[in-house]
DNA sequence: GGAAGATGAAAAATCGTTTAATCACCGTAA
DNA sequence: TTACGGTGATTAAACGATTTTTCATCTTCC
């Protein structure tokens, strides 16, 4: 049994609430007690349990994290960060699978008050609408995501993407996505589109259609693939080299996320890293701020970076850089 | 703000006490007012609220999960069975990471006791020896881990990794791992050499001392590679590819925990998946008994399923089975 | 010397819920 | 009529902390 107030308080005849005081740095102690109390609490290694103090206090210290789908690999990450955020100020993380279902979604939410979580954290499935909360609420999505806080700048991150490989000399793109109902693919190939220069043209796949033949795309020109997850850039740069085309030599192939298995390919996959720490020290301080209850910041957009290995590099026939390829494991802001 | 029982007694004209009974269904009440009761509970939505409870009954209904490293591509499938069966029975999931470090992980464990988790589920990190905790625990980790109560058959899978090559007619293996010090890894390794038949021959590499060149092994006669993680068979894999191998043409690759890519490149990975539904509500469910302090059953093993997709082939000139080549998404038990 | 102020610490209230103890009432049996 | 058992519901205590209020003591100043 972990010791409790009571039982310090008793032990060195003083009272629960100087104990309390000692413990808090609040109220007036003399400094002799002082001492007496925090050696005591050192020796026992007491520390002050979370129900009682979230009964009186209405502070639980524990914040929800709510996200569609646990088993999405770009979640370790996530996770990681925002655990590791929270915990340097003093908070837990609670989590809670929404399985992309918007009834699912609320539940969690409602259990989430139940538990005394402080406030949540969300990453809401598809097509809701996350507002009017109970509690302080963090959204993270997509720039175009009504309410959303924080996220990444996937826009930009797909910007920086078609420019890349357009300064390599690549022309003819083809955008792989999953899903046009995700706003977050949407947005990244909104981005590419947007760099698009003068005779560069891209086609859009999308992989709810069918898997395209990458083959066949390559032979008929096409020199780069900018897909919106490093998962689907996997998927083709595996078929390409099935159908003995050479990455980045025939085509180059750039990704998204940084997954954990980017790195470990041949080639090394170029990719488009969000910035999950900062992601993560956002939503945490955002949250702060709500609880509070100070003036809001503006919807916060942390630029992705990108991380150049492999799998990218000049388009056949085209001049080479100085620098002959990138080498693996190098990063680019 | 959400409703309170007081607010609902006094609103009824009852005593709190009498609506905690209606809520929990002890103590005396008659059915009329046990009707309207509950009909108000209902119309308002209301639910005790968790520090409350906690505190009166000592059970908070949330359980602590500590990992030794939340960015492991393992841990989704993990996290997400966890949560699932821990949902199922009632309970939250507060998260920690120890990042592979011993303190760290007391630490956490610590903080799980304040926070007031009733028990916590953890994996240890290497060289812990997790035991003595003030609170009910289960841990998820090797076999040969003393104390472990809960996890995969990694001896089995690796039993079985190795007799699907050899019934393919492979007799040379590379057995690829990334640390010794892992027991998983270990364990996964010795189950593979434990079914090595007369004739067949292994050798084992570790990652750790330099990833190896594959190439020249496979020039070298090994005809199989069987690799302690779909990560590191990727890696293989990827690597073989590029140096112009057919895979399984020519070297069959296999992995191990089914990760979120392993079905969507190309060849699909054949691997030996961890039943991770079967595992976490094992461990839920010793959780719960410790919790009942009911007396505990031994640590329970839970067998490894072959998933067999397009990686691994007949080795080369041994006569095709009757079904050609299995297909990409075939799964075998 | 007595009032006012400062100081240190204890007493008591409070948070929301559960539960053991108590109580009022009614019908029934002695 | 009285005692008793059963029923339905209330009262009050308890859980572990924080915080407001109160209290006692000691200075200091007129």
């Amino acid at each position: 049994m972990q010791p409790k107030l009571k039982e310090i308080a008793k032990e060195l005849g003083v009272s629960t609430a100087t104990v309390s005081n000692v413990l808090s740095g609040k109220g007036r102690v003399s400094e002799e007690t002082r001492k007496l109390v925090s050696e005591k609490i050192r020796e026992v290694g007491y520390r002050p349990g979370g129900p009682g103090r979230a009964l009186r206090t209405g502070r639980s210290g524990v914040l929800g994290l709510v996200l569609p789908d646990i088993s999405n690999p770009l979640f370790p990450a996530l996770a990681q960060a925002i655990e590791t955020a929270a915990e340097r100020s003093g908070q837990g993380i609670l989590i809670a699978d929404s399985h992309a279902d918007p009834g699912a979604q609320a539940e969690a939410v409602q259990r989430m008050i139940q538990r005394g979580a402080d406030g949540i954290i969300i990453v809401p499935c598809r097509g809701t609408q996350v507002s009017d909360l109970p509690l302080p609420a963090v959204v993270i999505d997509s720039a175009s995501t009504p309410g959303n806080c924080v996220c990444s700048d996937h826009q930009q991150g797909g910007k920086q993407a078609l420019e890349h490989l357009q300064a390599l000399g690549h022309r003819t793109f083809v955008l792989l996505g999953q899903s046009r109902r995700s706003s977050v693919q949407s947005d990244r190939i909104a981005g590419m589109q947007s760099a698009l220069a003068a005779g560069s043209q891209a086609e859009t796949c999308w992989l709810e259609d069918g898997i395209p033949d990458f083959a066949d795309l390559a032979r008929r020109g096409v020199t780069a693939i900018i897909a919106t997850s490093d998962l689907h850039a996997l998927t083709a740069l595996t078929r390409l080299q099935g159908a003995g085309f050479s990455v980045p030599g025939d085509v180059s192939v750039i990704g998204f996320d940084d997954l954990s298995f980017s790195a470990r390919i041949t080639p090394g996959l170029t990719t488009l890293a969000q910035n999950m720490p900062e992601i993560a020290a956002a939503a945490i301080a955002h949250l702060s701020l709500q609880l509070e209850n100070a003036s809001l910041p503006a919807a916060r957009l942390v630029p992705m970076e990108l991380v150049v290995r492999s799998s990218t590099g000049p388009a056949p026939d085209f001049p080479s850089p100085k620098k002959p390829s990138p080498q693996q494991g190098d990063v680019t802001t």
